[in-house]
DNA sequence: ATTCTTGTTCCATATTACGGAACCTTGTTC
DNA sequence: GAACAAGGTTCCGTAATATGGAACAAGAAT
């Protein structure tokens, strides 16, 4: 099926070509590994270099990527920089807990799965990354909220609302409001079967170096096996949210809780 | 002045301004933003979402960025890991020994200078950033070579030759790749007036994530004034080889020198 | 049910990208 | 110094494509 813009897909072909070479590229070279004419290679290759995309080394007349292509991606560049931060941790947590360990973001209102760490004692759960649950009714949701102004807070619930999962789940948003400042004041936040049946969860903030929440981690697992070591299972989470920020650039001595 | 190629004018820009999108870009904020017709807006995504480049939420409707543009920057991520992570040790090698220190990349079976910190005593030496220098006949380069496979070592060594530049050059590839097992088991190379006469240095590997030597680090200096201090020197390059490899996430298990 | 808004599709045509050929530059060989 | 080779660059007639206005489709709001 042809491409709605065929030059485009041209153009991205030799960008990525160039991005491959691993000293840049020829017009030549890309000409015979594209199987295309040497006219049309530079002058696509001459546009990239306008745009400010490539640049052409004088000596040797290669041609090779710039950083401006970083400025596209730095969004992207931040949640690597925080699932890179965070994996050891996660993996540490799983490893120490037996439980299931997830990190998760904000994303328009509601909370996502960016990653998760199983532990030998999982049992089978709906978490899976990419996922979206609910802020008002999970323990990463009311972390990731606890930090947002209270204008947002109330923008973030009007339009998603405070649905009723369980019996525990708070469905008031004066309630809720009031409890995010108990966990601002804790560094934890509680799910205590608020989401799903049976099911229990601990979260905590991880600050980057604005000191604004990148995003959350949390230990879930059966009330059961959760209930007797909760407090302990805080502590842990507290600690691993707070070694990721440092990793991330957070100066710990604001926010820094109550003990 | 007209870009040759006036649909990828249109399509970066594009681009940024979706990359600069918090939650993404509808088609007709973008046809808004950017004066374009929604038709032609609508395409050019269309193509963006066909090569890879960006997806649409099914729900909002709203375009946005892939993680595809990463792996056209993946080499830019890589050299910028090194270069970041080594900087300030670069800087604290040169302060405190007071001579000149060098970090270095294997590119086509030579090394290649991509970041440099003076000392107060620098002399004038041949090195600078973008210079290409041999393998066998210096610190940087048999530390580079010597956490090779034995057939790249000798494809490279069949390549490149061992050219004799003073009376110490290793000129033998038997020999040499002796040499590099004692480099292994130390930890450090030496070039003592190997390449250069009256100049001596030391270096050390850096490792990266994945266990693979990424980069190595030297300190260069006039033979009578690295002499006397050759084993603390080592020592120091050392340290601080280990101290980068771990930022940039080595396991120091293995390939623990040793002591 | 109607209206509004936004996303999507169509297609005649204006515009642009194409690519072959020629030219220019630099390096190599004799 | 001349000739040759290789690779980068430019030109321009034209084929191919991108354009964008109009219309349509879908969903939300009233």
């Amino acid at each position: 099926m042809e491409t709605p813009v065929k030059s485009l897909e041209r153009a991205f072909r030799l960008a990525e070509a160039v991005g491959q070479a691993k000293d840049g590229a020829t017009v030549t070279g890309l000409a015979e590994a594209l199987a295309l004419p040497k006219s049309t290679v530079h002058r696509l290759l001459s546009a990239f270099v306008q745009l400010g995309y490539m640049e052409q080394d004088e000596q040797s007349g290669r041609y090779r990527l710039t950083a401006k292509w970083l400025s596209l991606v730095t969004r992207f560049l931040a949640d690597l920089d925080v699932r890179q931060a965070a994996r050891r941790s996660l993996e540490a947590l799983a490893e120490e807990t037996g439980e299931v360990v997830h990190l998760v973001v904000l994303n328009d209102g509601e909370a996502v799965y960016i990653d998760k760490v199983e532990g030998k004692e999982t049992i089978r759960m709906h978490s899976r990354i990419g996922h979206r649950a609910p802020v008002h009714c999970t323990a990463v949701g009311k972390t990731l909220l606890a930090y947002r102004s209270e204008d947002d807070i109330r923008t973030i619930l009007r339009k998603h609302g405070l649905a009723r999962h369980t019996p525990n789940t708070i469905t008031d948003a004066q309630a809720l409001i009031a409890h995010l400042a108990e966990v601002r004041q804790n560094g934890v936040a509680f799910d205590h079967e608020e989401n799903e049946p049976g099911i229990s969860c601990v979260a905590a903030p991880i600050f980057d170096h604005t000191g604004a929440v990148a995003a959350a981690l949390s230990i879930s697992g059966p009330t059961e096996r959760m209930r007797p070591r909760l407090a302990a299972l805080a502590d842990r989470v507290r600690e691993a949210g707070a070694a990721i920020s440092a990793r991330l650039g957070h100066d710990r001595s604001d926010r820094e809780t109550v003990r």
